[in-house]
DNA sequence: TTGTAAATAGATTGATTGGTCTAATTGAAG
DNA sequence: CTTCAATTAGACCAATCAATCTATTTACAA
């Protein structure tokens, strides 16, 4: 192919600046300028700026359960510890760059949530791929024993990746590392059977 | 005093735009009408949207915690029952209202994290009045034995909030009740000793 | 090489943004 | 009542927004 910008390329720029500056506050110029591309590419590419988004999103999603996915296929460690080794790895990435990203799906649903149904959908789906993703190492660390039963696989899940989301947002209004350090001592303790 | 439009009529009006739409996707116009005043008096009032946006900060700060405080003080209750039924009336609140609401500080600090400086400490400081009033109670519990010592008062606080975050984070981005109730059973067996 | 449609460039559009400006109104002091 | 500053009203401004439009270039099929 050897295309000089593709389609990718545009997503990538939208998902890193939506990711570091938000979606209301990226404007279509920006977002040009940062991939390269002209303003004709790019609604050659998408309808609109909400097209757009939400293919971002779904760019960001993959890319991300793929990542995890990986990450926990790691049968050397028993579940549990794949997901305590998996959160550390994502916590050594946000302090590597100083915890100025934040996940873009936490930042786009609370944005957008409740007045842009098109991209709230979008935010919806691709949480509930991440769920998926965690709920599968769960239920199995369930069924051999190396993570606790006192909720089932789902609800753990779930309030796992709350708790998550929730240190990031904290992470991101400035406290830096610490509640990412708390989240990870209280997984220690949630997972633990 | 009889004023017609105070001040705090303002800021609650934006108190409430900004939840309900995010701070980028409020205009100043939709304020303006919504508190009813003119274009004059707001700059009257505020240097600028994000001088406007900090003391809605700081509003929304205070207001919440003024109620968390007084659901706290309950001492019929012991420490960790008194949180169980905060969190319990703050979902009953969010269901009532069919979960348009989010966090006001956890939509502002994702949406202008790391490009505003100003609206950022605003976020963090009212977190952390979020922080101290839940660590009191916490302590407490700690002291009494109600509540477990795993974790240090202040990890367990982050944690907790942490967790509260996420799960609105989730309950926004349209999936209602679920992770409310996954957050509150996690909650009782992290609280518990 | 020619024909044709897709892709690209970038000037331009109208709407909306945050913010300013002047004039009118208000309210309290003297 | 008069005075004067504070408040309010809302027209107005430049900048920016997402999106459109036409001209041009590119890519590929015949």
């Amino acid at each position: 192919m050897n295309v000089k910008h593709s389609k990718d390329d545009v997503l990538k720029a939208g998902m890193e600046l939506f990711r570091l500056n938000g979606y209301h506050n990226t404007g279509t110029n920006e977002i040009l300028k940062s991939a390269g591309i002209s303003r004709g590419s790019f609604y050659n590419f998408f309808k609109d700026k909400d097209d757009f988004g939400a293919q971002v999103l779904d760019y960001y999603g993959v890319w991300s359960t793929d990542y995890m996915k990986e990450l926990l296929r790691d049968k050397r460690l028993n579940p549990r510890k794949r997901l305590i080794h998996l959160f550390d790895i994502f916590v050594q990435g946000y302090k590597r760059d100083n915890f100025k990203w934040g996940c873009l799906l936490v930042g786009m649903s609370q944005e957008v949530g409740q007045i842009n149904p098109k991209l709230t959908e979008a935010c919806s789906t691709n949480f509930e791929s991440f769920i998926y993703v965690f709920q599968d190492c769960i239920e199995e660390g369930q069924q051999d024993g190396t993570i606790s039963t006192a909720q089932d696989a789902r609800s753990l899940t779930i309030a796992m990746l709350a708790m998550y989301n929730g240190a990031l947002v904290l992470m991101k209004s400035g406290m830096h590392e610490e509640p990412l350090i708390a989240f990870q001592n209280q997984l220690e303790l949630m997972l633990k059977p």
